[in-house]
DNA sequence: TATTGTTATACTCTATAACTATA
DNA sequence: TATAGTTATAGAGTATAACAATA
């Protein structure tokens, strides 16, 4: 039902205006919805894409439960081992404070490890444990097959393009 | 410091073994920090590109404080007048329970209106106000120049093909 | 029974601020 | 004083489930 407990000043004023059906507009079937200026928009699509590429991520890689942002840090680490965790943060533009939380995760599956720095007692030396670099090779595997949902959606060539275009963000 | 609280077994492990400094790896100065197969992944680009675009987003439209998803249904409303909220809401992908908050929100800055539906008694017909009409047509204008912003930034043919290649996905 | 709008909950993510132990 | 890691909080956003009114 329409029904709102704060009823809203506006809310209120339309329920005192009961006949308004002569300006409620077309009836809109379903697909005849148009986006208007959102057409023209980058970052709609954007979003758009997004969504679908972080779905079909996060299915394919359900069987070993691991999230983009979670295959991301561990990539950045299997490749830089000894980063601290500003170093991580920065140069994946995550919050540092996010990061705490994720290595804790991370760290609890026994895939990463925090090392103290020998050179700096503030900090840590980030690795991946013997089984996180096992998991990760699997990982790597299966985001592979995602890439490949990806060029299948979007086309083999454009995919190549979409690459070069965003590169100054990496 | 990195003191932790809730010391984790790991964390404990490496506090027992203080000589790590021989497997910290190298020491990373800032910039020669690879990104491994991350690279390769549209959805890291992407991700990347969407924290700049809608970063930009919201600063272009700060005078007028209005998000993208905000933009987005407000967009759709005027150019559809009398949607249903399931309809604004299958749209543009935005769950049904969160397009009423985010209407809510519109509703008290006097720019939308819920008119209920005389067909179905169960729906609320969504309609600009006066006010909504005249602020929409500044938002378009702040929207335009953000997405001048994008075209500097990519360049202005590199985004024309992005559209063409994410247009699947709007 | 199914759908619309609503409320509520939980979890992810972004953005801050503050605290501590170090540098 | 500045920095690294941590804790805490607030708000956006996603994903659910449940409920009342209505179809």
């Amino acid at each position: 039902m329409a029904t709102r407990q704060k009823t809203s000043r506006k809310a209120a004023a339309a329920i005192r205006r009961p006949r308004a059906r002569a300006i409620n507009g077309a009836a809109h079937a379903g697909d005849d919805i148009g986006l208007d200026a959102l057409v023209g928009h980058a970052g709609y699509a954007v979003r758009r894409f997004q969504l679908w590429i972080f779905q079909d991520f996060i299915k394919t890689l359900a069987t070993v439960d691991i999230r983009p942002t979670q295959y991301s840090v561990m990539t950045v680490i299997g490749a830089n081992p000894g980063l601290s965790q500003m170093a991580v943060a920065k140069r994946l533009g995550i919050e540092r404070a996010r990061l705490v939380h994720l290595l804790d995760s991370l760290e609890e599956r026994d895939l990463v490890s925090r090392i103290p720095s020998a050179t700096d007692r503030r900090s840590h030396a980030l690795h991946l444990t013997a089984r996180g670099k096992t998991a990760l090779a699997q990982f790597k595997r299966l985001a592979a097959e995602h890439e490949r949902h990806v060029a299948d959606k979007i086309g083999k060539d454009n995919r190549e393009r979409l690459l070069q275009i965003l590169a100054c963000f990496t």
